[in-house]
DNA sequence: GCCCCTCTTTGGACCGGTCCAACGATTTCC
DNA sequence: GGAAATCGTTGGACCGGTCCAAAGAGGGGC
């Protein structure tokens, strides 16, 4: 189908049917000003909340708001102001319901502080982020935060040069004056593995994950494994981030000679596939085999599932990488740091103690 | 937590640490005009493409937004031309993963159309959508596109009377002026439970979702079951669109004297609740219960639940919503129009023939 | 040589706000 | 009573673009 240029199409309220539906203009400062009897200086003092103002001429001003229907032009506002109280969110994958939770967290608190969020997925535009964040550059948005690892950090580089910008929810790009807020990867991972060795289980596999993140788990996974003398008995196997590859990678972990007894995922929807595996080999979990997940989802909580899983705490990361990024406008030069929060572990219904 | 106005804070890019990090501003068209030797109009003419520039001006020109880094301001732009090149998209839960399919949907035709979606989520700002549409007027968007029932329909109908509004996975409010764009829920309900009854089942129950939505797939579940002669067998129990709310209505069906040996859920989340509950009073799906859910969201598709729902094409009404809005951009006073898409069913694990 | 026509280019008004220097009217102080 | 300080208000420059009327530059016809 060819599209037809937004460029062709009509500006909008231009109604010009014919003469019933008039071309209204929306009200501006200067109308109120008339309206009240006043210089459209007061009325922007008025509307900035300003105590230098004669209470008498407030009313007047607030009575010519009212009866207008005054509201404030946000593009003229930003271009004086020259900030658009707005932040830029680059979103990796809306689908993945641990980065709906964090944007919730990121949301509160940028509201608090009376910024907008303007959401971009980069995973729905296929352009791999690199037209969104000129985009955002276009906008001149007051800050920039990446949720997730995007695929173009290069663009993210030269973005992070003119606008404050905080990663949120993964490991990387590391880039110089941009902070980096995300759970503790290597404590969390410790926490799923320390459980399945408490729970008397030797033989335990890890499906691994891509990028640093999946790194920082995986090496985390081995490291606790080796402290307790298990170096042997670890096995990893390498899946992605979808259900698919958690089933498949379980298949073929449930295929090897030696069964591992216990398997730590690298999240909740690998988790799953996991599950799905072994219900297919005919082994039941938890009696024959325990299941850890990552970022305690809403599908963890699912009863069906009820998956025990690391709690990532996907709103608090919002919160505080929220919290990053307003220091960061505040103080652009200010080093890059990064934050990491503490993950907890969520024992529900997928693991138990290792049989014989 | 005391919250910091974003009032009192640096204004963004003015690095002022000391001599340093210097304040530089970003280049406007003017550096550019100058850098190239020609006037801004001339600028202005290259950047919107036209035709009439001497092929010398323009290579002239585009070399020196190249050498400045020029990138137009989008505030300005959109004072001057009064349009914003945005529309902005109130979702009534982010959480919910056929919204999200929807915004995939959406978010595709509006790209085409060189246009921006402005995400906000009513259930994340308390505020229930009123102020998120007022904030909409504020930013002067282009159209307006409301996601699922929202509860703020009064201020959507002011809104309306501004903006180009659209109302997508939704059938209220009914407001004129306002296109409605959703899948046909009388004829998804139709689907499952013709197939239900064509698997040999009689005695059905419902889990009914609230509103519009709720009542029209109830309705058209209690029509189908009258045709067939099943009026009697038909059994409506109040559910929410949350698990739990699935969980809960099924328990109370389930211990029942006459059980029902299926269930037609509102939606799948409901659906996965009902499936936990049929395992937890030890009854097996589908053998002793068949389950329909309705929107074939990812989690019907998870090997682990694997449910036979309606698929009521979310992509596909979210592009539909797009053009719709697009059209009445075009055409603001084009009466209101309700367009709804063509369920089908998904058959998967959770129905099966009834027994004996 | 002059006039008209087409093709390019330009200055400046405008979009709707913010912000600052300046101003008139009081009040305060000596 | 006059100078200084305070308070409330205002005109106008400015933000960075678009758009339009009009100016300039050539070319062709008579």
């Amino acid at each position: 189908m060819r599209v037809k240029p937004f460029d062709k199409l009509a500006r909008p309220m231009e109604r010009s049917r014919n003469g019933a539906t008039q071309t209204m203009r929306a009200p501006t400062i200067r109308d109120v000003a008339e309206r009240a009897g006043v210089s459209k200086s007061l009325v922007s003092l008025v509307l900035r909340g300003s105590d230098q103002v004669r209470d008498e001429k407030r009313q007047a001003v607030l009575a010519a708001v009212e009866e207008l229907g005054y509201r404030p032009n946000a593009a003229a506002r930003s271009l004086s102001e020259r900030r658009t109280r707005t932040v830029g969110v680059l979103l990796n994958d809306m689908r993945n319901p641990w980065f709906v939770e964090l944007l919730d967290g990121l949301n509160s608190r940028l509201h608090d502080s009376g910024l907008h969020m303007l959401l971009a997925d980069g995973h729905l535009n296929r352009r791999l982020g690199e037209d969104l964040t000129r985009t955002f550059v276009d906008l001149r948005v007051d800050g920039l935060i990446a949720v997730g690892t995007l695929p173009a950090a290069e663009a993210l580089r030269t973005a992070a040069g003119q606008i404050p910008t905080v990663v949120a929810g993964a490991r990387e790009p590391e880039l110089p004056g941009v902070d980096v807020v995300a759970n503790d990867d290597e404590r969390g991972a410790r926490l799923a593995t320390e459980h399945l060795i408490g729970l008397g289980h030797r033989r335990i596999a890890h499906i691994a994950g891509r990028g640093v993140v999946g790194e920082l788990r995986r090496r985390s996974f081995e490291a606790v494994m080796r402290e307790h003398g298990l170096a042997a008995e670890a096995v990893v196997e390498q899946g992605d981030l979808t259900e698919e590859g958690g089933y498949r990678a379980t298949v073929r972990l449930l295929s090897a000679r030696e069964r591992p007894t216990a398997v730590f995922a690298f999240n909740d929807i690998a988790c799953v596939g996991a599950l799905s595996a072994a219900e297919e080999l005919g082994l039941q979990v938890p009696r024959d085999l325990s299941l850890v997940g990552y970022d305690n989802t809403y599908l963890a909580r699912l009863r069906h599932l009820w998956l025990t899983t690391v709690d990532s705490a996907g709103h608090d990361v919002g919160r505080r990488a929220a919290q990053c990024l307003l220091d960061r406008i505040a103080d652009p030069a200010r080093p890059g740091e990064v934050v990491l929060t503490a993950p907890t572990l969520e024992v529900r219904g997928t693991t138990a103690p290792a049989r014989g």
